[in-house]
DNA sequence: AAAAAAACATTCACGTCTGTCTGTATTTTA
DNA sequence: TAAAATACAGACAGACGTGAATGTTTTTTT
């Protein structure tokens, strides 16, 4: 019969074993991949439209348009799905942040453009399913278990791309490290009341573009005099927002 | 034989009837509102304990030291104690609030107090309740249709109050309201992020240093000349924050 | 003091989720 | 090509939550 246990922690990761031709693999490893893909991505769906604890195993089997037994088959239990829903959300929270940030364009100021994909990180669908899955982790040990591992790395991730984006501001640590989590807390904090509350996109422009400026203070002054970061005026994040005041 | 719609229509909002003195009033009713209380404070409790989606009827009961019976006789149905308990959450947060900021000295700078207030105020295990009312209103239309009022009157009584605390401030509205946003983001902000992430004191009292001299830098000119306003050394939120590393 | 009502407990019927087992078709291995 | 493994579907038992019905005791009415 089926040793589950072995079978799953078999498939669990790893989608094809070794390095031989996509032809050759076997078309049953494709598929069972694929499949695994697909319900994985399904909960993550589920995530986004019913919450943690409304993502259970029959609704995540129907979003992905295969019976319940035949995810069972893949993922012993409702926690295997969800594990490997972290680990891909995390890989494609990060790709796609890593690929926003890489397209910006090398020789020109980049502090907005980097806020502004930050920005659009933090308003995008996955990050409300990660927060569905912070909140829930708060109250479940064993989510919390496999969550918070995931969550470490990929703030370290975030870190590094940081430093990566900004070298020059290595010189003052103290401000590199101010203005990391000024970012964080704060566009994550509008992107948190957005749920809850209903958005304002004039404050919401308001606030992000008092946080460029804030940001710009807070370079060290040999990063300032560099033309790549001395834009004067910044195109806007949303439409012009208006002079604030004087 | 009690008739329950009616029971429960009567019950909800009022303890007592009328006028009459306390020794008078029948002791039933008197039970009868400090048993709902009861309820609607262990509703609160597993909120903070279980979240929202493990805040069960049965978990209810026991932590309300009754049976589910008993409580099903003061709330019909599981969404009437959410919303009992969503109305004195409420009530508590903005009384707890008002309570803090009317004891704040009134000759003195208050913008590091009133901020402190607010930043004891997120931290409260109050707060955790209501995000985690927020996060599952998200999803869950009839959960949405009771906090969304409850939420928009808190938020406006907090902006009312913060008009009376900064009666000056009222002569630069777009600026007094850029300052709310930021102490409600940012600080909200950080509470959240503290609930997922392992909390880090040192940042936390930097941002909020940070934010403090913000808000000062906010206010205007005829506020900081103000000798109310002008006090130079703060005495810190916490530990001085000391340098880091060079 | 009898009748009505309220506070509270116990129990039941129903639905849903979970984990597991059994059955079938397809693919892989030998 | 026979045997083993795998992908998938369907069904079952156990646990739990919900709302409602049915009792029992205490308080209030009249």
């Amino acid at each position: 019969m089926t040793e589950r246990a072995a079978t799953s922690a078999r498939q669990r990761g790893n989608k094809a074993p070794a390095a031989r031709p996509l032809a050759e693999i076997g078309r049953q490893a494709q598929k069972s991949a694929s499949t695994r893909k697909l319900i994985v991505e399904a909960a993550l769906q589920c995530l986004i439209k019913y919450g943690y604890s409304q993502t259970t195993t029959p609704r995540i089997a129907v979003e992905a348009g295969l019976s319940r037994g035949a995810m069972m088959h893949h993922f012993s239990n409702r926690l295997t799905v969800i594990q490997a829903a972290i680990e891909h959300l995390h890989a494609k929270r990060l790709r796609a942040f890593k690929r926003a940030v890489s397209t910006l364009p090398e020789d020109q100021p980049h502090l907005h453009d980097a806020l502004e994909a930050y920005w659009r990180h933090v308003s995008h669908p996955l990050f409300v399913a990660f927060h569905e899955l912070a909140v829930a982790a708060r109250t479940d040990r064993d989510l919390e278990r496999i969550l918070r591992p995931a969550q470490a790395a990929f703030y370290r991730a975030w870190y590094d791309l940081a430093v990566d984006l900004f070298p020059e501001w290595q010189s003052d640590r103290e401000s590199f490290d101010l203005a990391l989590n000024l970012v964080q807390v704060t566009l994550e904090g509008m992107a948190v009341s957005r749920l809850s509350a209903t958005p304002d996109p004039k404050a919401e422009a308001q606030l992000f573009k008092y946080l460029e400026e804030r940001l710009r203070d807070l370079m060290p002054m040999e990063m300032k005099n560099s033309k790549r970061y001395s834009r004067e005026k910044p195109k806007g994040p949303a439409k012009g927002a208006a002079a604030s005041r004087t």
